[in-house]
DNA sequence: TCGGATGATGTAATCGATTACACAAGCGAC
DNA sequence: GTCGCTTGTGTAATCGATTACATCATCCGA
């Protein structure tokens, strides 16, 4: 690997010169200029990144943690973050939290140790040693929330409105004659599950129906929807609806009624929340709250980017539009 | 954050011993280890990869370059290659290159930079920098391939069996009694479809119908198995069963299906391959080849490793087990 | 003609670790 | 008492960039 010393014999100027002339071109003449661009050219130089990184303390690395990787919720999300990044010369370090807090402690050291510039988490968890780093510096810390919203966290986040998304997705239920509602929520310590809660709660009381609220308490994967709507068809007066808090658990929900013989959505409507790629694919096709997922990623890592460039001055949200896609899954009460 | 100089200060002793005290403990006294490791714990110190990086010139990162990351397929891939460089001591920094060519040679560019130690690609698609890279080192060169075998690139690689797998496939179709089955194929520029194929015709042959196949060239994702699997029983003499390169293909196909009032698997059966996690929530639940996706990253990680260690002395094949899962999707031919 | 501004370039300190080499102390063998 | 070996620690060079400051030439206006 050539160096700047290299470059600089080679093209007869000092290493000063051959920095500026990559990262501050015009404080140098023409002439010097293209001579030094040929010997980079020519030695095929690059600067070290160890070193640039050494003496700037700027690393343009950005950390992003996911509670699961491999889930395609999260990956999409992933995808916008990566393109968004890479557009603006940061690459991505991925960190994988399986949700178990050693981890994510573990990715937070990293960005004390300045591993990264900033970091995004998927989630809500905020590991304690993030937690200290943005009481300590405000607004001003590197890290940003994607898909969430906790105002206690003091961060600034970009996702939908939750609320409101969840209490359209009833919305819709209760328009088509449904009363009886089954609801599988996520783990109730995440806001993202309490937010929606609130908005099914309230359009739950509109057409006052909250009595009729059947509740069952999922972790966004396809066997607690499973077994969750299993429950909730067990109940006495099982629900005519099922509004499951993510697609995963709605697939669940989806096989736990064809085992039991019931037709989807003649016997029972199932609605999702995401709209991942897979919701159209399924038999009956998922009505699903569509989030922009990847547009999501771009937003968070935008956040980011103000804050590292100095012109965030406070927390911000950004809330991004989402849609209720109607398929077949949901339809008349029976 | 503490540099090496405040601990030695604290601790009374020069840089040089508290390096030691990290990297090689045991080449310092007792006393003053406890006393070096009192003042670590006490300012809370953690060494500058930078500056760590500068001298050694290694950067404990990999590089993982993905066509798609938000492929289910891919990121549980991603999953196993994150589980098993962490469990190293490694992070990964992750490229998305969308199958553009200008993409993957800025990820070749990274590592021919040092911002990473080793590069794992996914997909077959080496670009010309890395290609490069691997002839001048051979097998010394620190990439390692994931999912493909392509002997011609001369590097190691993590895999199942793709010939045999989809001969199996194809078996289990022909036992089934099935004799006209239709193929939606990767991409043929692919190693990987190239070895699915060969084991396709070779079972066709086996059983005498290799001039019963149809062929058609999808892309892998789910609009193109649609669009094929349309054109495939659109044929004269339509198929009774179709064999799909990818679930997502297959899901396409299955959409195909019923946009067209087919039943799967009475009129037409459909056997995907990758078993995704979604492919026994399909309906019908899909038959799949299924393909070890977190143990392939664990395997790739493991042999980039070698490479890095100095332990590897050429390139290395790392066949996985598949297993064709049974499921609804397929059925005795009509 | 001279002072000062402007522009181009060079000198050298600096970032924070690792590690080859030097050195001192202690100890046993002769 | 000295030699040689081992053990523990310190000194200082080094990795490859960035950048504050110094220097020098040129040019312009008074």
């Amino acid at each position: 690997m050539a160096t700047i010393q290299d470059v600089a014999r080679d093209a007869g100027v000092s290493t000063a010169t051959v920095s500026r002339v990559l990262s501050a071109p015009e404080r140098v003449s023409e002439a010097t200029r293209t001579r030094v661009m040929a010997s980079v050219d020519r030695l095929g130089y690059a600067p070290n990144v160890a070193a640039k990184s050494l003496r700037t303390l700027r690393t343009e690395k950005i950390l992003v943690t996911v509670p699961d990787i491999s889930n395609p919720f999260f990956s999409q999300v992933i995808r916008g973050v990566e393109e968004a990044a890479s557009a603006a010369g940061y690459s991505v370090l991925l960190g994988d939290t399986r949700g178990e807090e050693a981890r994510e402690e573990q990715f937070a050291r990293m960005l004390r140790r300045r591993e990264a510039d900033g970091l995004i988490f998927l989630g809500h968890h905020l590991p304690p040693a993030l937690a200290e780093m943005v009481a300590a510096l405000g607004p001003k810390a590197p890290v940003v929330n994607g898909c969430e919203y906790s105002p206690e966290l003091g961060v600034s986040s970009a996702h939908i409105d939750n609320e409101r998304a969840a209490a359209e997705a009833m919305e819709h239920l209760y328009g088509l004659g449904h009363r009886r509602v089954g609801v599988i929520t996520g783990p109730l310590d995440s806001p993202l599950s309490r937010d929606r809660l609130t908005g099914v709660r309230e359009a739950a009381r509109r057409h006052g129906c909250e009595g009729a609220l059947v509740m069952a308490t999922g972790d966004f994967s396809i066997d607690s929807g499973r077994r969750e709507a299993e429950a909730l068809l067990a109940h006495a007066a099982p629900p005519t609806a099922i509004f499951c808090f993510s697609d995963e658990m709605a697939m669940g929900a989806l096989a736990a009624l064809r085992r039991k013989g019931l037709n989807c959505p003649l016997d029972v409507s199932v609605v999702g929340f995401d709209d991942t790629r897979y919701a159209e694919m399924l038999d009956p096709p998922l009505t699903s709250v569509s989030q922009p997922m990847e547009d999501i990623g771009r937003q968070v890592v935008a956040l980011l980017l103000d804050i590292l460039s100095g012109a965030a001055h406070g927390p911000r949200q950004i809330t991004l539009p989402h849609r209720l896609s109607v398929r077949e899954s949901s339809g008349p009460a029976s």
